[in-house]
DNA sequence: CGCCGCATTGACGTTCGTCAAGTCTAGTGG
DNA sequence: CCACTAGACTTGACGAACGTCAATGCGGCG
């Protein structure tokens, strides 16, 4: 992992509209400059923070794709999330000032360190600052909402449709295409998040194929039909 | 849904260990106390909000249990979680100001109603408080992650152990009996949180009685043997 | 070239969902 | 107080969905 110990301005930053809060005073922009202190690189496969370490900074992702880990003493392990540009990691670490999740990159990745007393001194110093905050840690535990109901009401099909649709809208209002997609993450990974097996989600991104919904070959899916596979999560067959 | 419009005292509250911030001034005292403006009394079955409601305050529950469901256009619902005295509902709704699931109280029950605006302006008085904040939601996701690798990886009999279990806990946190629950749900509710159809969560219910690990009659449920109710969550077969 | 990790595919078994019947409980009204 | 009913719970039989095990394919890299 290399350091770089130089300032970056989030005010220059072409993500900012993901990652600040908008309509800032020129004051306000200013003092939230200060906020990332260093910007960080991380290698594919590397961890950018280990469950157990302590907290002391949120990272927000500026290139590259991250997947984020919980792991019981009996050697279960859960992907929890996916994170792209201009997402927030690091939240659950404030509770109990230790991360409870590893988070390792999907690929060479480029991050913002936010040294979090700094975060909460600003956001003491402007009010926008403050309530964009709770919003991302708000977006978060909504986003858990509703992979909970995924994962407790759905099936292969539908959970891999749904996943396939959120990563589509993702990358489309990153500006890549909503359609020609390059996973980066492996299907044992996929699975993992999903609460399928490796060889269901094969079989089930197979399936998909066959019914010319999407093409898929190894970690390159160009989603075919956007409307059936839409349809796929939004209709239950029950009355 | 009887609403009395009577000032309560954070600093008398004998769940305050459970919702505030410890260790505070007593200026920091006086001013949480403006904090909790109403209190409110929610009857069995009301809501105390709905989905797509506008968000403006959070709640704390004094007393009662209550459940969060969530549901989907296509008419699936998810029980996201239940909360006990001294939790915090309504925290998803800061994201877009809306609230994003249905609280309903699965008996009478009482809750403090905390205006977030009056919330903010406090907590940019007092750091304490500030902080405290960030760590309720925190915990929330935390606890979020927990419940994905419970849907994500555990086999029925494992996630009725953990679900017990973890009730078990929060009674005993609270001063209640550890071994001995009066459950406030239903089979149906406790299925949906789990993931599980209400005939698995029956049936798993009497194989752990018939194993000699619980005893459940209706809604009275007896821990037995607690040790091997841990194992059942924290053993796995595979090397 | 050969190896290794990842992905795919098939055959089979287990778990859990589905359907259906039956029991128990609490609440209601006579 | 009892009978009646609706809703919640339990139990069994069966089948579908998904996990497990195993064989094979494929691409990248030393």
């Amino acid at each position: 992992m290399d350091i770089r110990n130089f300032k970056v301005a989030c005010s220059n930053c072409n993500l900012k509209e993901l990652c600040m809060p908008v309509g800032l005073s020129f004051q306000d922009i200013e003092k939230i400059d200060q906020l990332v202190e260093t910007r960080k690189k991380v290698k594919k496969g590397d961890h950018l923070f280990h469950n157990g370490q302590k907290f002391n900074a949120l990272y927000a992702i500026r290139t590259g794709v991250f997947k984020t880990v919980i792991s019981s003493e009996d050697g279960r392990e859960q992907v929890t999330g996916f994170q792209m540009a201009g997402e927030v990691m690091g939240l659950d670490g404030i509770a109990t000032d230790t991360h409870t999740c590893d988070a390792i990159a999907l690929e060479d990745a480029e991050i913002c360190l936010m040294p979090f007393d700094k975060l909460e001194q600003i956001a003491h110093e402007v009010n926008a600052l403050q309530h964009h905050v709770y919003k991302i840690m708000s977006r978060e535990i909504v986003n858990e909402h509703n992979i909970m109901m995924l994962l407790g009401s759905m099936k292969a099909e539908e959970k891999l449709a749904a996943f396939i649709l959120n990563i589509s809208q993702r990358m489309k209002s990153r500006g890549f295409s909503a359609s020609e997609i390059n996973l980066r993450m492996s299907r044992e990974e996929i699975g993992s998040y999903l609460g399928l097996k490796i060889e269901t989600v094969s079989r089930t991104f197979s399936k998909l194929e066959d019914d010319g919904i999407i093409k898929i070959n190894n970690k390159s899916l160009s989603i075919m039909d956007m409307p059936r596979l839409q349809k796929l999560i939004s209709s239950r067959r029950d009355c």
